[in-house]
DNA sequence: CACTTGACCTGTCCGC
DNA sequence: TGCGGACAGGTCAAGT
């Protein structure tokens, strides 16, 4: 569920934590949620001091001294949280937090830090990984190598999106936004919310829209991001930001999670149906399929 | 080759 | 109450 605004919203609070400060320990439980060997981690990660945070597409890269990254996706349901020596949460944990004390049983990776702090890779479904990587190699990895522009970074013009897209005329354009090859980021909340603020219908094949329409499209795509980091992401079942807090987007959201609910333009009832493999909300009388 | 569907997992919710 | 099945949705692999 981590799209975009989260991953960067974890990246800015993570970045005001955790720079500076030193690897003194790793413990992980799984193979696949952390597959580097012991004899690696103990020689690169080890006594490394975290130089800088970064994020490409979904991706979170912690660059380290000693020319390795720790790069972790977090897919569905990962969490990357970081709590002081002291700080940590009982029973009583503020209302704005998922989560209480930890490790807790969705936890595969504590880092440990000199100071006695500690970053919790948490993934209830194993399906994120974290892995210490060559900095030099890190944009080499399969996925990173192959991803698209950066929505958010000045490049990305209605005509970059436009030739993009252009290599794929015959995918609806919902699956178009979905393929990280096209563009970098986007995932399934923020495809239906910038699909209905451009009012497109979001099964209308790529090759039906005209320059205007995906003008419109890049705009939107732009803005929904934009607002959704503003708020700190969306948060629907597991996403919370390095401190643990969630995020507001979904409260803003006009259609995504809001089947049966009024159209903000419109008042029609938006629909919701399976898209590209995915639950698709949209706006049946603004976005009118043809 | 282009595109679609299933697998990977676990927790939750819904109907019987 | 218990239990099977659908669903959640990022990415890769397998299938059409």
């Amino acid at each position: 569920m981590p799209e975009l605004p989260e991953v960067e919203t974890i990246k800015s609070g993570l970045s005001k934590l955790i720079v500076n400060k030193t690897v003194r320990q790793v413990t992980a439980d799984n193979p696949k949620s952390f597959p580097n060997s012991e004899d690696l981690v103990q020689h690169y990660l080890i006594n490394a001091e975290v130089i800088s945070v970064q994020r490409r597409a979904k991706v979170l890269i912690i660059n380290l001294s000693g020319d390795y990254s720790l790069v972790t996706h977090l897919k569905m349901t990962g969490q990357l949280v970081y709590r002081s020596r002291t700080a940590n949460f009982g029973a009583g944990h503020p209302t704005d937090s998922l989560i209480g004390e930890l490790p807790d049983k969705s936890t595969r990776v504590i880092v440990s830090f000199s100071d006695g702090s500690k970053l919790f890779f948490n993934d209830q479904r194993k399906f994120g990984w974290m892995c210490l990587v060559a900095t030099s190699d890190v944009m080499k990895m399969d996925f990173l190598s192959k991803v698209g522009p950066e929505p958010l970074e000045s490049g990305f013009t209605w005509q970059v999106l436009r030739d993009r897209l252009a290599k794929h005329p015959n995918l609806p354009i919902k699956a178009a936004l979905l393929n990280q090859t096209v563009l970098a980021g986007i995932g399934n909340i923020y495809a239906d919310e910038s699909l209905w603020g451009a009012k497109i219908y979001p099964g209308r094949l790529v090759k039906t829209l005209s320059a205007r329409k995906i003008h419109r499209l890049r705009d939107e795509i732009v803005f929904v991001l934009g607002l959704a980091i503003q708020k700190g992401g969306s948060t629907d079942k597991n996403y919370v930001d390095a401190e643990g807090k969630k995020g507001s987007y979904l409260s803003f959201a006009r259609v995504f999670r809001r089947e049966h609910q009024p159209c903000p333009r419109c008042g029609a009832a938006i629909k919701k149906i399976r898209l590209a493999g995915r639950g698709t909300h949209f706006c049946p009388v603004c976005q009118p399929p043809r």
